[in-house]
Order: structure tokens, then C-alpha cells, then sequence
DNA sequence: GCTAATCATTGGCGAAACACAAACGATTTA
DNA sequence: TAAATCGTTTGTGTTTCGCCAATGATTAGC
């Protein structure tokens, strides 16, 4: 209504943020499992589709996972044959994860069974321009993050 | 920019919101360990002084958590004299959970030393309107889910 | 070439989340 | 008074996950 003149927002949105992924991650689970997969392996397919490939080092930066977790992760992945890990011609230490085509597909499959859950939980509440709308921001949000290059 | 014409929201937010809250609760986790809470007390917390007191049962179902789990959960709460159960007077065997002074208290200290939190995973990537709009919605989203009343 | 640093990997430890089963205690009902 | 109900409590077990230490392979510095 009135001008808000702080320059600071006045509501804080980590709680709810908290909770609302809290209901989506528990029926996430149920609908990944016959896939073969947990919320945390999506998000690091995801990751990975949109990078197109990566080293585990970076992989365990942009998900803030400690890299042993990151390894087993991957090995989980792996055994599906959803990624793949090849030695980088540059370093030959490192490896360079990438995405599978039988890894896109079963993306693609897991985010259309995941529809159907974010639909549950967001479907009566928000209207689609309130889901976009919400996307965005979360998009900017998790895009937009400080990536520290390693520069030492 | 051309007008949508789907009726289905186009992308779908759970793996960003899975992602973003993970970062901001391992944060959260640090700052909140000297206050001898966890992130999951604070959305106890939460929804306790927004509703003014709930049964155990009712908090289970907001919550979504077992009803066992609360109990250790208000436990906790109770041990450091944040909540008071009390007995309904309209059914003796109902326990009434209500925050108390102190309760209400620390919460606010906490909220002060998450909002530090959430200003650096936040702060950088969207502006205060943009924090305020995703804080509109995610309370709109939370608040608005379907409390199935026991009806028998 | 030799030593130190880096990267991925493995195994183990401990904390925490969570579901489940069973018991308990107070209260209501027959 | 006995039985049933309801919320709560206790305890157990599983799973997840972050952290630490050690290993092997590779690269970089001297």
C-alpha cells in the first residue's frame, strides 16, 4: 500500500522454503523410487543436463556436497548407466561427468512423474502465471549463485 | 514476450526448490546450533505462533510428520522452555501446544541470525521486491494447503 | 628424478531424520 | 466396573548424510 522504505526485505522466506520443499521432496521420493532414483540424484542429472558435462570437483561445488558424496552419488548414476565419467584429456586425474542419452530419457521421465507431484502440492494453491512466476525466481536464485572459480 | 497459450505451468519448480532450501538449511544448520535449534524446530516454531497453539495431532498434520516424531520434537522445544503443552479442556486426554514468552523470544533471535543467512544466498541474486514477491508466494503456498479436518 | 600437491575413490564413524510397533495413561462409554 | 478410545510416550531399526583418514593415480615444483 504504502511506500516501503526499508531497503531490506521485511519478510524472510527460508522457513517456508524449508517446509514447501520438505512436502514436495517426501511424495518426490515415493514417485522416484520405482525410477530407481532420490530427489538428490535429480537435481544432480539436472545439473548436469544444463552444464552438458563437468568434473566432479565442480559438480561438488555447485551442488555444495562434500565430494566423497558426490562419488557415490555418481556411482549410484553410473551402475544405472545414466552418466558417464571419462578421463579429462587436459588432467588426466580428473573425470568428466556427463549425461547419458539413456540419462536424458530417464530425466525426462522422472520430471514427467514429478509433474504430477508438484501438481498436488502447488496445483490448488497457485494459477500457472504464479508457478511461472515462482520458477523464475527460483531459477535466478539458484542460477545466479556465486560460483568461486578455483583460483588460487 | 508472446502470449502463453498452455494451461500447464511449462517448468516445474521442485528440483530448484529442493536445491535452493538445501543450501539454505546447511547454512541455517550452523547458525542455529548455538541456539540449541534445529531447522526443523524452527518451522515448529514457525507454525505454532502463527497459529496461537494446536493440538500435537494438528501440528503432526501441518507438519507432515509422524506423530511420533513430534513428540521428541516438542520435547526438545519443552526441555528449553520454548513451548508449554497444556490440557484441553474440552478433551482431558488432548495436549494443547502453545509457544511460550521465551518461546517467542528465541524464535526471534533465530530469525534475526537466519535473515544474515538468507541475505547471502539471496542478497546478490534478487533484489528486495523479488525476495518479497518469492516470500508472497511460498507463504501462499504453504498457508493455502488443504487441512483435511477429521471428519468421521 | 624426487618430492609435494591434486583429484577421485573407498571405508568408517557419528549424527540426524524418519517410520514403525508397542506400551502407557487419562478419559470416555457401555 | 470393564472395555474401548484417544493422544502421547518409549524404543527400535533403517536410511541419509556430512566428515575424517587413507589409498592410487596423476601432475607440478625443485
Amino acid at each position: 500500500m504504502e511506500l516501503p522504505v526499508v531497503n531490506q526485505p521485511v519478510h524472510r522466506s527460508g522457513v517456508l522454503l524449508d517446509h514447501l520443499s520438505r512436502r514436495i521432496r517426501t511424495r518426490s521420493e515415493s514417485v522416484l523410487a520405482p525410477l530407481g532414483l532420490r530427489p538428490r540424484h535429480l537435481v544432480a542429472l539436472t545439473v548436469l543436463r544444463e552444464s552438458g558435462g563437468t568434473t566432479q570437483q565442480a559438480l561438488s561445488a555447485t551442488l555444495e556436497i562434500d565430494g566423497t558424496n558426490v562419488v557415490s552419488l555418481l556411482n549410484d548414476l553410473e551402475k544405472d548407466g545414466l552418466v558417464e565419467r571419462r578421463r579429462s584429456p587436459e588432467d588426466r586425474r580428473r573425470h568428466i561427468v556427463e549425461l547419458t542419452q539413456a540419462g536424458v530419457e530417464r530425466l525426462a521421465k522422472a520430471e514427467f512423474a514429478l509433474a504430477a507431484v508438484e501438481d498436488e502440492v502447488l496445483g490448488s494453491v497457485l494459477d500457472e502465471a504464479q508457478r511461472e512466476l515462482l520458477y523464475s525466481l527460483l531459477k535466478q536464485a539458484t542460477v545466479g549463485q556465486k560460483v568461486v572459480c578455483t583460483n588460487d
